[in-house]
RNA sequence: GGUGGAGUGGCCGAGAGGCGAGGCAACGGACUGCAAAUCCGUGUACACGGGUUCAAAUCCCGUCUCCACCUCCA
């Protein structure tokens, strides 16, 4: 049996608030089409391994698309891929790749991260280049409107006029003015130094492949453009949330934000930033090089522990990377899974299978408050010692309750296991159980002639094979160790 | 220089004027051959200095420290 969602939303349906960086305000979400939300948030630049920085952006709106999906909306989700910018040109012809080939497999390691950690795909995940039509088009519009110009000095660069944009700034709440000058001393063809590219021109030492024919020459897109475009093409010229690392809010967002609503387009309705990973305090970065690769961490931990790690602060908070937190969060998801196999044996003997797809009301007010994970954590986890309360007081019913409200609280959550005992379909486990009921057998005369030495040597047997032994009122259990 | 965030018990991490979120760890107890798990119990935490208030971790003033954005960055 697995968890359902998006069937049983009987809660009113403005109980969401989310907090929006544009107005620095907690306000009601009010999604543009009733029953329908919208979400564009910034993928990754495909140019290295992803970290556990990176993955958090992802886990933190794939808890937002669930929730919402949760009660009832009905929810599209676009994240682009970056896959020509800069950095992928500099890194490819470093390791005398194509430039195409290197973001190619940055993408699908992007890919397997996503995967690793339960994250839904996307509903469209466009790349940026194969959307060049559509900036073009965009770019066209900007300088008909006045608001971009191409460089006077031939090189085939198009900028974004800055200063034709008096509302530039007011996303990141900064005033032109005030902006520090940019230490690149280069102004090239610009008219401001804060002016930014919207299309660069080719150049002879990048290669041919990289470009694409334009009004203005061959060249290839600037990053900001890439998103206003998609998010145009996919969501409409206004939707209701774009989200991204609070290091996008300035430039990335506000430069979106400028050439959208100067090309005559609403934009988004809501922006949401979530903070950073952090490793002895610093953010974890690329350039920093402090970064914790997906990859290995999922390899020292579970990865559902590293989500839970993840989900445990507010996602405006920022998240201190450690092994220590690590092994939290490991233990806690014990604590969880524990109660979990208890109860599933309990209720699936006694036939208490009576499932609601719904959550505890003071799950769904943290929810509701902003996202908030932490209260949300802080009801499963009470949840789960009602469950274990009513384990030991023989109270199936309440067994089942409380089973039946974790597991929807996982489900919203992105923390159902694989393993998870409702998924239980065709697999080795009835020949393991069977093997180790066999085992345990034998423990249990032994214990019946006191003989606690070859009683104790067949639990460090299968102790040594991975495999957790626990004695309960009902007979000895085993369950496979993290 | 401009803008923003943060400093909470052994640790992580919520909260944002009045009942000690939650977890991890530790200790005591119950259960157990032992262990594990589980349950019960144990903590007088809010960077510092002032102030407002019947009441401040939460509001105000000041100080210190840290982080971030303004440049590629989730």
């Amino acid at each position: 049996m697995r968890v359902s969602r998006g069937v049983g939303s009987r809660l009113p349906p403005v109980s969401l608030q989310l907090y929006d960086s544009a107005t620095r305000a907690v306000r009601p979400f009010e999604p543009l089409v009733p029953g329908q939300v919208s979400i564009y948030h910034c993928g990754l630049t495909v140019q290295a391994s992803p970290h556990l920085g990176h993955i958090r952006k992802e886990v933190v709106f794939d808890v937002l698309r669930r929730w919402l999906s949760f009660r009832g909306y009905e929810v599209t989700v676009v994240a682009n891929v970056t896959d020509i910018d800069d950095k992928i040109l500099e890194k490819s012809a470093e390791a005398g790749v194509p430039w195409y080939a290197h973001a190619y497999r940055f993408e699908r390691e992007l890919h397997e991260a996503y995967a690793a950690l339960g994250c839904e795909p996307p509903t469209y995940e466009p790349r940026a280049t194969g959307h060049i039509p559509e900036m073009i088009e965009l770019i066209e519009t900007l300088i008909e409107r006045g608001h971009a110009y191409v460089a006077a000095d031939g090189s085939g660069d198009v900028y974004f006029d800055v200063r034709s944009w008096p509302a530039y700034g007011s996303l990141s709440h900064q005033r032109v003015d005030d902006m520090e000058a940019a230490p690149d001393a280069d102004p090239r063809g610009k008219r401001d130094p804060r002016d930014f590219a919207l299309w660069k021109g080719h150049k002879p030492t990048e290669p041919l492949t990289a470009s694409w024919p334009s009004p203005w020459g061959r060249g290839r897109p600037g990053w900001h453009i890439e998103c206003s475009a998609m998010a145009g093409k996919y969501l409409g010229d206004e939707f209701d949330i774009h989200g991204g690392g609070l290091d996008l809010r300035f430039p990335h967002h506000e430069n979106e934000l400028a050439q959208s609503r100067a090309a005559g387009r609403p934009f988004a309705r809501f922006w949401m930033h979530n903070g950073w990973v952090t490793a002895a305090g610093e953010k974890m970065s690329k350039s920093l090089g402090n970064g914790a690769l997906v990859s290995e961490v999922v390899k020292r931990y579970p990865a559902r522990a590293v989500r839970l790690y993840l989900l445990a602060p507010h996602y405006r908070s920022s998240v201190e990377f450690s092994d220590t937190s690590l092994d939290e969060a490991t233990a806690q998801l014990a604590r969880i899974d524990g109660f979990v196999q208890r109860a599933v044996k309990i209720v699936s003997q006694t036939g208490w299978f009576a499932y609601a797809p719904e959550v505890p009301a003071e799950f769904a007010a943290a929810m509701d408050d902003d996202l908030g994970t932490p209260g949300a954590m802080a009801v499963l986890f009470n949840t789960v010692k009602q469950g274990n309360v009513a384990i030991e007081a023989g109270d199936t019913e309440g067994v089942a309750a409380a089973l039946a409200a974790v597991m929807s609280m996982l489900s919203v959550l992105g923390l159902i296991s694989d393993a998870d005992p409702y998924a239980g379909d065709g697999n080795l486990r009835p020949v393991v159980d069977g093997l180790v009921q066999a085992m345990l057998t034998q423990r249990q005369e032994a214990r019946a002639r006191k003989d606690w030495a070859a009683a104790d040597t067949i639990r460090d047997q299968l102790s040594e094979l991975g495999l957790k032994i626990t004695d309960t009122p009902n007979g000895p259990e085993w369950a496979l160790e993290d």
